[in-house]
DNA sequence: TCATTGATTTGCT
DNA sequence: GCAAATCAATGAT
């Protein structure tokens, strides 16, 4: 058997999202997101999370329920796909009106394009608006499996692209992986001599 | 109905 | 480093 297809027949389930946000949003790094396509099986390991939770002046879901936003207030393990500019994003919904926004893969198959940030992410796995409202552990586009474990440290640092509570630590990554999004803000780029 | 804004990306300076 | 691209959701009028 495939062992895409046996891992996709094995997510997370649905109490795996049930749980606190940041928890979840930590959990998530090192597993794995596994897609079926015409041209085989797409996979990356999330390295790049960041959690939006109720009384977030951030989230989408700050002000409740609107006809975007209300994926995020669909049961655990929902897609909230929405688009920004010119590209779009995609959250894993927790608990009621909380989310985790996936920001960046390291990419597992070949043909993989960059999935470096969210809108590349989304680019790379054909996630559009029609994917908003389907589910990562019963759904057909894209489930959420586990990983092996990850050797890596998990590093803390604030959001990416936000306005309003800009100073909150909401945003998880695997430290030094390659395919984190952009360097912990306030890193020093590196000089050459 | 109108104006503003953005959980981004890209390209140019 | 900075601004443009580009569009729909949202809030104001």
């Amino acid at each position: 058997m495939d062992p895409w297809e046996h891992a996709f027949d094995h997510p997370r389930p649905a109490s795996f999202y049930a749980r606190d946000t940041l928890v979840v949003a930590r959990d998530l790094l090192g597993d794995r997101l596994v897609s079926p396509s015409e041209g085989g099986w797409r996979a990356g390991r999330i390295v790049e999370t960041e959690a939006y939770v109720t009384g977030d002046p951030a989230s989408h879901a700050y002000r409740g329920p609107t006809p975007r936003n209300q994926s995020m207030f669909r049961g655990p393990g929902t897609l909230y796909v929405y688009r920004i500019h010119q590209v779009f994003c995609a959250n894993i919904t927790t608990r009621p009106g909380e989310a985790v926004l996936l920001r960046a893969l390291e990419p597992l198959t070949a043909g993989l394009g960059d999935t470096r940030g969210p809108g590349r992410l989304c680019r790379e796995f054909g996630l559009t608006r029609t994917d908003d409202g389907s589910s990562v552990v019963t759904g057909a586009r894209c489930r959420v499996v586990p990983g092996i474990g990850t050797r890596e440290a998990v590093e803390r640092s604030p959001r990416v692209g936000i306005r309003r509570a800009q100073r909150r630590l909401l945003r998880f990554s695997l430290e030094g992986n390659p395919w984190v999004s952009r360097p912990r803000p306030g890193a020093r780029p590196r000089s050459p001599a």
